[in-house]
DNA sequence: CGGCATCCATTTTGATACTG
DNA sequence: CAGTATCAAAATGGATGCCG
């Protein structure tokens, strides 16, 4: 897995010695929302066996991407989380996400999984610096049966896996209702409307909400010529 | 990947579903810097046979992200483009490069292939857009054997391969000078003064050189800890 | 639950030879 | 030069069993 390399001296090809293998860039993916169990890690890669995961984590353990931790207490079970080195490679995974928001995500398939914890790195993808000038509000989301947080500081934002410890502002709304938004069938005033979400908090905070996140609309890769 | 998806209603999965597979991205890189012929693309990529070369460009162009074009006379011979969808993978592929810059590039190894346009791109993904305001100006940099040329307008940056028509300051360099400035061996002004290099053109656009393109002093992933 | 080992069917790849 | 055709060597996916 790594006597296979591209031999190249050019920062992008050793980038991609490193982490352009099957799986490994949707592994970074999972840890950059907080450390995760090696059981939870597998249920969010349907299809990547034990075998390979372990083998992908010992990679980039050995590489300095990711290492093995215990979770505080109470929980103590071990876990993994991703070094200095791997939480940079954020950027990239949110450049290419941002790619496919705009170009490759279509309806979703029949035999598709979805967790809302991809969604809210999707919307981070897509978070407007700008138009987060000046403000500091933690929202927690409440999406199917996951919660995650966004904290935001001033043009600068971080999304992690788990509820806030003191959110400014709160959304809940279930895993369809939620795909509807980023498919722009509906907008959160609707879904709040049709009682498909609900929010709560301060309200200054959740006026800015739409603001901070601008889905790009989709576009076709083969335009109609 | 054709039929081995991820299967996965995420943005980054989705992208990787298409530009994933192993050589996509590099292929993709080579294409940054402007249309391609198959046996340059080749060149640029060894290792990779002339069969998977062939298929990866079958698999861009059926999902709208090359096409095969004609080069303008007097070559008139075929060649491969990125469409504005692959084109628009540039941020996504100099993310990749950013963090190799910082995290990923030792010394050269001895049996690493170089070729100078990775360079040039290398430059672009460390290019920084607020020292570059007010400023309109084109680069010219001839590395080694190849030629290519960076258009900068106030903030925006193009870097293509080949002369510039009428470039407003040119840079004349050895491949061995060129690597010794991005491993920090030496300054510019250093290689100009040990006759390693040359420049000429205009004044003021060559002194602002050094702040349009600031290299990532090199990181260790492996701290000693 | 976490994680490694093994066996096996299927894909992907790398290298080379071959054709218009 | 621009590709096709072919075949051997990896990598992967899935099942399964084991051990702390």
């Amino acid at each position: 897995m790594d006597q296979r390399t591209y031999n190249q001296y050019c920062a992008t090809a050793r980038t991609l010695d490193l982490v352009g293998e099957r799986w490994t860039l949707l592994l970074i993916r999972e840890l950059l929302t907080g450390p995760k169990r090696f059981g939870d890690l597998q249920a969010g890669l349907r299809g990547l066996g034990t075998g390979l995961l372990a083998a992908r984590l010992k990679h980039l353990e050995r590489e300095g991407l990711a290492h093995k931790i215990t979770l505080p207490a109470p929980a103590r079970a071990p876990a993994y989380a991703l070094t200095e080195a791997g939480e940079e490679l954020g950027p990239a995974v949110l450049a290419l996400a941002r790619w496919g928001l705009k170009w490759a995500m279509g309806e979703r398939r029949e035999s598709e999984t979805f967790h809302p914890g991809w969604a809210v790195l999707g919307l981070r993808s897509c978070f407007d610096a700008e138009a987060a000038a000046g403000l500091r509000a933690v929202y927690e989301f409440r999406i199917g049966e996951e919660v995650l947080h966004a904290r935001i500081d001033d043009g600068a934002i971080e999304t992690l896996h788990g509820p806030a410890q003191r959110p400014d502002a709160i959304i809940t709304i279930g895993e369809e209702a939620f795909l509807g938004l980023t498919g722009h069938d509906h907008t959160l005033a609707e879904a709040i409307e049709s009682g498909a979400a609900s929010v709560s908090g301060d309200e200054e905070a959740l006026r800015r909400l739409e603001e901070l996140f601008r889905l790009p609309s989709p576009h076709d890769r083969k335009p109609a010529s």
